[in-house]
RNA sequence: CGGGGCGUAGCGCAGCCUGGUUAGCGCACUUGACUGGGGGUCAAGGGGUCGGCAGUUCGAAUCUGCCCGCCCCGACCA
């Protein structure tokens, strides 16, 4: 049984379209979205949706419980308000720092609003679930989350409340919680091809969730904050911060001559000295000095390549990890930064596989306008070996060795094997068959619901406005009514009838306006069906149907009134079978 | 949080430097006429605590101080 397709008239409708995007929206989507009046403004990081917004948030959501559900997990609802006991018992209170947005109540109690519910949950759970017969379990909501980002910024892409679908899943061991990621995992992929979005599933890096696997749902658009490295041949994807670097090959250093210092007057970096002396990067051993949880630590690459700084805080176990200053870099090396080199450094040097590997190495000699050549690894300075630098376009991918291409993209989902992480602080427990008190195993994973708004019209736009993908598109088809002589309002009425008995979601523009008008606002909405319905096209024999994505308003096709509805309708399930 | 910028009608802006009629322009909005297939034309209108407070001055959108808000770059980001 079909449901009766939605329908808006634009007469009664709250659809405000602006010819000029607010100054203060830069990113496409921002202005998009409020020039096409699906959101506005309140504040930094705080926005309200109009009908058509909340339209795709619905349309959104909708695909989401879908896969959910189809998965096992369980809707819940949790609360937004907290009180700061929970936070206090993981030590998040304190760790979340400025970003928990706190409160007091009229006691004087601690509050908080949420920004993610791994302790609600578990606190639910802990009471609740007793017996290995209880698990597994899956949990979800899909709710506001509210983080007080130090810069909210790009209009919905990056909020300070904003939708977010949150699950959790609780299992009885390590090898159960993977069958439940899996699951997820698999949801995911579904959800994200449905959602009509070309994005990538990477590995990255598990950060302060703790666990041991996860993987980042990223959608490609250029404007995107993070760098992935995929493969442009097998599935092996990864975020720039945990993408691995192919191992270089061993070089033989044997014919190297001694070390030889080389006077380089004021010239610094890689490039100068390069061109100065006529070698290439490849050859340079460039040495950085860090300053890593207070001691000055130095890290060597290849001089073609980029310190990671994620992998260099990782090889050494360290949180906090950045470039030292000026003085301290002169403190350490006796020299101003430019000719920091990794002979006769005292302090603890960290090399990449591949810097290791340069068999005749230039590097900085600790001295001002001083350089040195034929350095070697293991012959001239001492180093652990780590792989530290970032990869770059056209690296050999390290699962098949085909070349790695770059992307930007926007983190849309997350998925975390938390292990015990929250269990154990929390004495989440079960009784295991035997009669043992036993820890509880959780995965948690997100989507960005809000968030996925504005990366799909980062993805698809043109210059006219939205091209929504028909799965999400606040409406499937917009009609526009020229005119208002007897036969097209007869038309356009028969059309609405028939449309919407088929499940068709339909936007019908009935105002009294030109259809310069129309059409340009037709094309900022982003339906992705457009009829047109007016004296001169039923006089042609019939209504036009154009397609948003065909920008070439001569390509209207005409349809007769007998078969424009049969053909919407195919059309609109052939896009939503994707 | 560091750096930069902005705040004048719903939106986009001018005016400020060099203080002085009733604060102006375009779009949008209201009314009327003409018009009618890719943001029309003409006419007549309505709409402003010039972000706030304090100060200087005979007089402040304009000068000074403090505060608030917003945007961008960076740091940060479960």
């Amino acid at each position: 049984m079909l449901r009766h397709g939605a329908i808006m008239r634009y007469q009664n409708a709250l659809l405000p379209t602006l010819k000029e995007a607010p100054a203060d929206a830069t990113s496409v989507s921002h202005r998009l979205l409020l020039r096409a009046g699906y959101a506005r403004r309140l504040g930094a990081g705080i926005y309200s949706y109009l009908p058509l917004g909340r339209r795709v948030l619905t349309k959104i959501e909708t695909i989401i419980r879908g896969e959910m559900d189809r998965a096992s997990a369980q809707e819940v609802l949790l609360p937004v308000l907290l009180p700061a006991d929970l936070f206090r018992e993981t030590g998040r209170w304190d760790m979340f720092g400025d970003t928990l947005l706190r409160l007091k109540d009229r006691k004087g109690g601690d509050y908080h609003l949420g920004p993610t519910h791994e302790e609600v949950i578990t606190d639910l759970v802990r009471h609740e679930v007793k017996s290995y017969r209880d698990l597994p379990l899956n949990l979800y909501q899909i709710q506001s989350k509210f983080r007080d980002e130090a810069r909210p910024r790009g209009g919905l892409l990056r909020c300070r409340e904003f939708v977010m679908k949150d699950a959790y899943s609780f299992d009885v061991d390590e090898a159960a919680a993977r069958v439940s990621y899996e699951t997820m995992r698999a949801a995911y992929v579904r959800i994200f091809d449905r959602l009509g979005l070309t994005y990538r599933m990477v590995s990255a890096d598990s950060g302060a969730m703790g666990g041991s696997g996860s993987a980042e749902f990223q959608v490609l658009v250029q404007s995107g904050e993070d760098i992935i490295a995929a493969c442009t041949k097998c599935s092996y994807a990864a975020n720039l911060e945990v993408a691995r670097s192919p191992a270089g090959p061993a070089g033989d250093a044997s014919g190297t001559p001694p070390v030889e210092q080389l006077s380089t007057p004021k010239q610094r970096t890689i490039e100068q000295v390069s061109a100065f002396l006529g070698a290439p990067p490849e050859r340079f051993l460039k040495s950085l000095v860090y300053l890593v949880d207070g001691a000055l630590v130095m890290a060597v690459v290849r001089g073609d390549h980029e310190l990671n700084e994620i992998k260099l805080a990782r090889a050494l176990g360290a949180t906090d990890v950045h470039m030292a200053s000026a003085e301290d870099v002169f403190k350490a090396t006796g020299a101003p930064v430019g000719f920091a080199g990794p002979v006769g450094f005292s302090g603890k040097i960290l090399v990449d596989r591949e810097a290791a590997a340069v068999v005749d190495g230039i590097t900085g000699a600790n001295e001002r306008d001083a350089h040195r050549q034929h350095v070697v690894f293991g012959r001239d300075y001492q180093g652990e070996i780590h792989e530290l630098r970032s990869v770059r376009d056209g690296d050999v991918c390290p699962d098949c060795g085909q070349p790695l291409a770059l992307y930007r993209g926007i983190e849309a989902g997350h998925i975390f094997l938390l292990g015990t992480h929250y269990s154990a602080k929390m004495g989440a427990q079960y009784l295991s068959v035997e009669g043992e008190r036993k820890t509880i195993v959780m995965g948690c994973y997100g989507i960005g619901v809000s968030r996925l708004i504005a990366t799909a019209v980062e993805q698809h736009h043109d210059d006219n406005g939205i091209l929504w993908p028909m799965s999400i598109a606040p409406y499937q088809v917009h009609i526009v009514q020229l005119g208002s002589e007897p036969e097209v309002l007869a038309e356009v009425a028969r059309l609405e009838a028939e449309l919407t008995t088929q499940g068709i979601e339909i936007l019908i523009d009935d105002r009294d306006d030109r259809p310069g008008v129309k059409f340009k606002d037709a094309d900022l909405i982003g339906i992705p069906l457009r009829l047109t319905v007016g004296a001169k096209s039923l006089a042609r024999g019939g209504v036009e149907l154009k397609l948003r994505t065909e920008t070439d308003p001569k390509k209207a096709e005409l349809l007769s009134c007998a078969e424009v509805v049969g053909s919407v309708v195919e059309r609109v399930q052939a896009a939503l079978r994707g």
